[in-house]
DNA sequence: GCCGTTTTCGGCCCGACTGTTTTCAGTCG
């Protein structure tokens, strides 16, 4: 927990510092090293003992002393000592695009605004106006941008990828009717686990047609700006801002790569452009006025000799040097994926029988399912007794006679219970292709205890969803992951990367510990229905964002392979 | 405050848009 708290601490230090007009380069050190903290893979106050915090690329001498301190004694001096004389309704306003330091610190200073309401009374009585560099237009823009934020979800919070997920994928398959290669930018294309708005860009020589008909998308709540190059809205659904830009051919590329992002690796790739003497711009590179990159990422990167970096990757986490070095790993590709590892049907909880499932993932593409619906003690889920997963086996053996072109693999997500034992005697679990274990009740009780004493049964493959966490509603378990990861060593267990939207657990984070351990993982839906089948993808994202190989995903192995693994042979 | 295939000091990405301006300031991505 002390990683988010210090994020939050130099993320608000760099606020205050913005507000006092600071070094803007300080500024920014204290939110790039803000962000660093909130990814990092480890505790920093457990790293701090093995190593020193200077060793984070982004954290020098003086934050790591501040890291330290905070460490110590639960507070940072620097921090109070700026934040102190700042009124808290200054940091609030902050959060509001469109009201920056600048704004805020005039009407603070010169009328004594400190708070929204404050912000609200001298608009309307007219005299934020006298002050200088306060037009009309302006003061406009401010009340628009204030009641967006009051009435819908921009600015105010980030959103799960997998909530916003179906409706911008029928946007851009929308959008496609019209224009090409509409292709999504931002965190986003990066699969972050959070998007803040979301990026499109699409080719085409005739822009205003392509906003024209985006701005009239029956998604579209509010049209914000439309142009010939841009247009801004606001989704119906979760109130999200999109916006569109529409490039020709030969600046596709530069301006993907732009918008992709991150910011952190776009400033990186710049300050390598600059010594090489190019620059690069969201147009191309430029050596001069001559244009030497532009319409590919890929020829934007080799511009400045680096290798292509998979999107997932740029986070400035070390992937520009290594594709300087051309020493990137091959993470795993998205057509890598051969199946669905955690699928629920009928039998259980889920909405479709195996046939339906199995035809729907066979025209997918993928090679295999593994169907694990719940186990007996999961009463209020369906839970299947010992008979009805035995007779559920016959009908997949069935199944795998008569559906060519894909394999159904006999599974079960067995509970682990409160006393640590697992919810199916030895004798059921051997009838099974794949074992996936898993916790479902007693979040708060002794949950390490239980999943080491559930990693020692030999017939469990995989761990599900580790944290536990629900990220619309719950924390998740008390587990020390440390231990887990230890013990799944040990025993040869498979970690669960959980692609259903709302759990995404390991999380890319985690995975990336994880995979300090050298552990192998699965990608599941936990997909409830066929519609969220689909959901694959953000579990191949997870993994590419922890720069997992495809020989670490065992989704990527031949069924003869993954079978010999799931049998515990070598 | 961070960082070094020109540097331990002196830089630190780049452009668009908007509004308030008469050459620029502020904000955003």
């Amino acid at each position: 927990m002390t990683n988010q708290e210090l994020a939050e601490i130099f993320n608000l230090l760099a606020d205050a510092l913005e507000f006092k007009a600071e070094n803007p380069f300080k500024i920014q050190a204290y939110r790039k090293a803000s962000r660093i903290i909130k990814d990092f893979s480890f505790d920093l106050k457990e790293f701090c003992k093995e190593k020193p915090l200077t060793a984070i690329p982004g954290i020098g001498e003086g934050i790591a002393k501040k890291i330290k301190e905070y460490i110590e004694t639960g507070k940072i001096s620097k921090f109070d000592e700026e934040t102190k004389d700042i009124p808290k309704g200054i940091f609030e306003m902050m959060k509001i695009p469109y009201l920056g330091p600048k704004t805020l610190k005039r009407a603070y200073e010169k009328l004594g605004v400190d708070s929204l309401d404050q912000l609200k009374k001298v608009m309307d009585d007219g005299s934020l106006a006298l002050l200088q560099g306060m037009g009309a237009k302006k003061i406009e823009r401010m009340k628009e941008t204030i009641q967006l934020f009051e009435t819908s979800e921009i600015g105010k919070k980030r959103f799960v990828i997998g909530d916003v997920y179906p409706v911008i994928e029928e946007i851009i398959s929308r959008l496609n009717e019209v224009t090409r290669n509409v292709t999504p930018c931002g965190s986003y294309r990066r699969m972050k686990e959070t998007v803040g708005d979301i990026d499109l860009l699409a080719i085409s020589d005739k822009g205003e047609e392509v906003t024209g008909f985006f701005i009239k998308l029956p998604f579209v709540r509010n049209v914000i700006s439309v142009g010939s190059t841009k247009a801004t809205v606001i989704l119906k659904t979760h109130g999200i801002q999109v916006d569109l830009r529409v490039v020709k051919a030969d600046s596709f590329g530069a301006c993907l790569q732009y918008f992709t992002g991150s910011k952190a690796h776009n400033i990186k790739l710049r300050t390598i452009a600059k010594v090489k003497g190019l620059k690069i711009s969201e147009y191309g590179v430029f050596r001069g006025k001559k244009k030497v990159a532009g319409s590919t990422e890929k020829e934007v990167y080799k511009s400045i000799g680096l290798d292509y970096i998979p999107p997932e990757m740029r986070e400035d986490n070390g992937e520009i040097k290594l594709a300087m070095e051309h020493r990137l790993p091959r993470i795993v590709e998205y057509k890598d994926f051969l199946g669905d590892l955690h699928i629920h049907s009928k039998y259980s909880d889920g909405a479709e029988s195996i046939v339906e499932l199995a035809k729907t993932a066979k025209a997918m593409g993928f090679k295999y399912i593994a169907i694990c619906d719940h186990s007996k003690s999961v009463t209020y889920a369906g839970g299947l007794t010992e008979d009805m997963l035995l007779k559920k086996n016959e009908e997949i053996d069935t199944i795998n006679e008569e559906i060519k072109g894909i394999s159904v693999l006999k599974g079960a997500e067995v509970d682990i219970l409160s006393n640590g034992e697992l919810d199916y005697k030895d004798s059921i679990l051997e009838t099974l292709d794949i074992v996936i274990a898993a916790i479902h009740q007693g979040f708060r009780k002794n949950v390490t205890e239980r999943f080491l004493q559930a990693m020692e049964n030999p017939f469990v493959n995989i761990l599900a969803h580790p944290t536990g966490r629900l990220i619309s509603k719950r924390k998740g378990y008390d587990v020390n992951l440390e231990k887990v990861f230890e013990k799944a060593k040990d025993e040869g267990i498979i970690l669960e990367i959980n692609s259903y939207f709302d759990r995404l657990d390991l999380d890319d984070t985690n995975v990336r510990r994880a995979k300090s351990f050298n552990l192998l993982f699965s990608i599941g839906t936990d997909a409830h229905n066929v519609g969220m089948l689909k959901y694959w993808r953000l579990g191949v994202g997870i993994a590419r964002r922890a720069w997992l190989t495809k020989e670490n995903v065992i989704n990527c192995y031949p069924l003869p392979k993954l079978k010999k693994l799931l049998r515990g042979e070598k």
